[in-house]
RNA sequence: GGAGGGGUAGCGAAGUGGCUAAACGCGGCGGACUGUAAAUCCGCUCCUUCGGGUUCGGCGGUUCGAAUCCGUCCCCCUCCA
C-alpha cells in the first residue's frame, strides 16, 4: 500500500465502494483491498470466481444479484472464472432433501452450459470470461488424493455448516458423501488460484472453505463476497427455478413487467438495489419518497418493472410493456396482442373440451371448476354454464384466469 | 449386530374394518376488493361419458366390505453396540 502513488490510492478506494455497494458482507474487506491495491500496483487482474449447478440452466434475476456484481468487476478489468460444476453437481449442494442426484450426461453438461452462456451475456461480457468445468481436475483425483484432501479438514469444522448443525440437532441424516461437496468446492479454489469467490450468503460456508484450502496448500487465501439472496415473487423463499417465484431473464417483456408488479411492496426498495442498475443516490431519492408517502408504491414498482425490462429488453419494450400492463390490468381493455392458436377440429364443441383441447387446463374436470368458479371468459363474457357448447369462428377469444388468453384462428 | 419408529393427495398431518375421494393446516388456483402489493372475504384443489372409475410405499391374501386386518417385498429414520 505504501507504494502507491496517490493516484493509485484514489483508484483503490473507488473500487472498494464500487464492490461493496450491495453486498452483504467480504470476508475479510483489509484481504480484499490489499488485493485491490496488489493488481493496480503490478497492472494484474484479480481473479474472480463464480460456481454454477450444470443442472439449472434457468437464469433469473436472482442470479444477476451475482452476475452484476461480476460486471463490475469485469468492466475494472479483472478477470471473471465461470465454474461449471459438472463433477460437484453429480452430488448436490447438501440440502438433506435429495440426496445423490441424477447423473447428467455430456451432452446435458454442454447445453445447459450452453443455456448460461447465452443468457449471461446479457449482463456480462462473455468473450473476456475465463471458463472451467470442474471435472477437469476432479475426476482425476483417485482414492488416495481424497483421502489426503479430506485429511486437512475436521468433522467438527464441517458440522459448523449451518445445515450440518441443524441436522444433527434434529438427529436428520447427514451422508457421508454431502460432506464432500465443500471439499470439492474449495479444492476447485485451489486449483484456480482464486482470489476472489462471489456467491450468494447461502454459499458462507462453502466459500470460506475455498479460503481453508488454500491455505492448507500453501497459496494464498481467496476473499469471500456474499451478495443477498433475492426473494422471489413471494415475498418469502429465495427466487430459484423450482419454487416457480421467479422472473428468467429470457422472458418476455410483458411476463417480466407483470411479474415484476407482482412483488411484494416490502421488497421493492431490495429489488432497486440488488437488481437495477439505478444509481444509488436515485433509489435513496425514491425510499425517502415512498417513505414521505410522495410516491405511490404502484407507481414505484412501475418503475422498477419499467427498469428491469428496459435492462433486458430495451428502452422501447419497456415502454410497450408498460402500456400493455396499463391497458390490460388496469383499464381491463383485452390486450392488442394475444396469443393465436390455430384451430383445425370441430366447429362446435363443448367449452370444457375447448379449453382442454388448447391446453389452457389440464383436464376436463378443473375446466369445469374454473368456470363454476366464474374464472373463464369467451369472447369477453364470463361463462357460466358448464355445458356451454362453443362455435368456433376466426378470431375467437379465450381467457382464463387473468392472465390466460388465447385467440382461435381457423384460417 | 441388536432394539424400536415410520412410509396417507404438492407439503405437513389426522384417520386403525363400512357413515372416507379420505378431517385439518400450509401451499396453489379462481372470484370479490384493489395498486396483478399486503390484509380480508367467498369458492375450488384425483379422473369422469356425472352412472361411476382409480387412489393411502409395491405385490398378494382375509372379508359382503380394507388406508385400516394378515403375509411378503421395497424404502426411510432413531437409539444401543
Amino acid at each position: 500500500m505504501e507504494q502507491l502513488t496517490e493516484e493509485q490510492r484514489i483508484e483503490v478506494k473507488r473500487q472498494m465502494t464500487l464492490y461493496s455497494q450491495g453486498v452483504q458482507e467480504i470476508i475479510p474487506t483489509e484481504e480484499l483491498e490489499r488485493k485491490v491495491a496488489k493488481s493496480i500496483l503490478e497492472d494484474k487482474p484479480l481473479k474472480i470466481k463464480l460456481g454454477l449447478d450444470p443442472s439449472a440452466p434457468d437464469v433469473h434475476l436472482g442470479h444477476t444479484v451475482v452476475l452484476n456484481k461480476m460486471r463490475q468487476f469485469q468492466e475494472n478489468g479483472h478477470t471473471i472464472q465461470l465454474i461449471i460444476g459438472d463433477f460437484t453437481g453429480k452430488i448436490g449442494d447438501p440440502t438433506g432433501k435429495s440426496v445423490a442426484r441424477k447423473q447428467l450426461t455430456d451432452e446435458e453438461v454442454k447445453q445447459n452450459a450452453k443455456t448460461y452462456f447465452e443468457q449471461f451475456a446479457k449482463v456480462i461480457d462473455m468473450d473476456k470470461v475465463e471458463l472451467h468445468y470442474n471435472s477437469t481436475w476432479l475426476s482425476k483425483l483417485n482414492f488416495e488424493d481424497v483421502i489426503q484432501l479430506a485429511g486437512k479438514i475436521t468433522v467438527a469444522r464441517l458440522l459448523e455448516r449451518d445445515d450440518f448443525e441443524e441436522r444433527m440437532a434434529f438427529n436428520k441424516p447427514i451422508s457421508l458423501h454431502e460432506f464432500f461437496y465443500p471439499l470439492m468446492q474449495g479444492y476447485d479454489s485451489v486449483v484456480l488460484k482464486c482470489d476472489i469467490e462471489l456467491g450468494g450468503t447461502d454459499q458462507h460456508f462453502n466459500i470460506l472453505m475455498g479460503r481453508h484450502f488454500q491455505e492448507k496448500y500453501g497459496s494464498e487465501k481467496q476473499v469471500a463476497l456474499l451478495m443477498p439472496l433475492l426473494e422471489g415473487l413471494d415475498g418469502v423463499e429465495k427466487m430459484s427455478k423450482s419454487k416457480k417465484n421467479y422472473i428468467g431473464i429470457d422472458e418476455s417483456p410483458q411476463e417480466m413487467y407483470g411479474k415484476a408488479m407482482s412483488i411484494p411492496d416490502e421488497l421493492m426498495a431490495k429489488y432497486f438495489e440488488l437488481i437495477t442498475d439505478l444509481k444509488p443516490a436515485e433509489i435513496k431519492e425514491l425510499k425517502d419518497r415512498l417513505e414521505a408517502g410522495t410516491l405511490h408504491p404502484r407507481d414505484a414498482k412501475m418503475l422498477l418493472a419499467k427498469t428491469i425490462v428496459r435492462m433486458y429488453h430495451g428502452v422501447e419494450a419497456a415502454a410497450k410493456a408498460e402500456q400493455h400492463f396499463i391497458s390490460v390490468f388496469q383499464k381491463g381493455v383485452m390486450p392488442e396482442e394475444i396469443p393465436a392458436v390455430q384451430w383445425e377440429g370441430n366447429t362446435e364443441i363443448s367449452l370444457i373440451d375447448l379449453l382442454v383441447e388448447l391446453k389452457l387446463l389440464s383436464s376436463k374436470s378443473e375446466a369445469r371448476r374454473m368456470i363454476e368458479n366464474r374464472g373463464v371468459k369467451v369472447n369477453g363474457v364470463k361463462a357460466t354454464d358448464t355445458k356451454l357448447e362453443v362455435t368456433i369462428s376466426n378470431g375467437l377469444i379465450l381467457q382464463v384466469g387473468k392472465r390466460k388468453f388465447v385467440e382461435i384462428k381457423t384460417v
